[in-house]
DNA sequence: ACTGTTTTAGTACTTTAGTATGAGTACTAA
DNA sequence: TTAGTACTCATACTAAAGTACTAAAACAGT
C-alpha cells in the first residue's frame, strides 16, 4: 500500500516535470514535440512494464508466501515448522536430525506433534494439510 | 513470440498516428500540447501495464499444468500414476488398495517400482520429484 | 522468582513403509 | 504362438515411522 502511494506520487511528480519541460522546450523551439512525445510514452511505456513487473513479483511471493498467522492459530513452534518444511522436501527424520543437529528421537516428538496440530496420520498427510492452509509453499 | 511482434507493431503504428494527430493539434491550435503529452503518457502506461499482465497469467498457468510426456518419458505406467497421485493426497497404502480395489501388497509393489522410476528413497521425496519434474500438480 | 512453553531426549512399543523374490493372469505386438 | 509388459498378489523380511509416555534444561513473560 505504502508502495502505491509512493510510486503514484512519483508518476504525477514526473508528469508535471515533463509539462514544464515541454513548455520550455517549446519556448526556445530547439526540440520539436514529436520528440517530447516520444520520449513521454518510451519512459511511461516502461513505468508501466516495470511497475507490473514488481506486482508480478509481489504476486508470485504471495502464492508462494505462506501465512505466519495461521501458523501461530495451529499452535506450530519455530522448530516444528522447521521440522514440517524438511518433511515435504522429503526427508527422513534421521536425515532431518542431522540437518538440525539434534537427535532423531527428538525429531520424532515434534512429528507427532505436528500430526496432532495439522489432525494428520501421516507425514504425507501432514504436507497435504499444510500446503491447503498455505502453511508451506506449494 | 508472434505476441510480442503484433505488440510492438500495434505499438508502432500508435505512436506513429499520435504524431499525426500532434502535428494536427498543434495547428489548429485548440489542444494543448500538455493534453497531448498526458494523453500519450497514461495510454502507454495503460499499455505498459497491460502487456505484463497478460505474461502473468501465462506464466501461473503453466506452473501448474502437469508435462503427461514426462511421465511415460520415465517409464511410469498409467496404475503407477495413479498411486502416485493418491501418495500426494496423503492416504497410506492400504488406504490406496481400498480405493483403487486391489490389495495392500499391490500397492506396495506400485510404490516401489515408482520409487525406482522417480529415484527417491522414500514416498515423500516421490512427492517432491514428481513436483520438480511437474508430473503432479503442486 | 515463578509459570508456562519450547526444545531436547530417552525407552518401549505398534504400525506403516519399503525390499526382495516368485508367480499367476491378461493383453499386445512381432 | 511367443516374447514382452502391465497388473495382480503373496511371503518374509528389514527399516522407517509413529505412539505414549517421562523428564530435564532453556527461555520468556509476569
Amino acid at each position: 500500500m505504502k508502495k502505491t502511494v509512493f510510486v503514484f506520487s512519483t508518476l504525477i511528480l514526473l508528469l508535471l516535470l515533463l509539462f514544464r519541460l515541454s513548455e520550455y522546450a517549446f519556448l526556445i523551439g530547439d526540440i520539436s514535440v514529436e520528440l517530447i512525445i516520444a520520449i513521454v510514452a518510451i519512459v511511461f511505456l516502461s513505468i508501466g512494464l516495470h511497475i507490473n513487473k514488481n506486482q508480478m513479483g509481489v504476486k508470485v511471493m504471495v502464492s508462494h508466501e505462506v501465512d505466519s498467522e495461521r501458523i501461530k492459530a495451529h499452535g506450530i513452534s519455530k522448530r516444528e515448522y522447521e521440522v514440517l518444511l524438511e518433511i515435504s522436501n522429503g526427508l527422513s527424520n534421521k536425515e532431518i536430525g542431522a540437518k538440525l543437529h539434534v537427535s532423531e528421537s527428538t525429531i520424532k516428538t515434534h512429528v507427532s506433534n505436528l500430526l496432532i496440530k495439522l489432525d494428520a496420520k501421516r507425514r504425507t498427510q501432514a504436507i497435504q494439510k499444510a500446503k491447503e492452509l498455505q502453511i508451506i509453499s506449494a
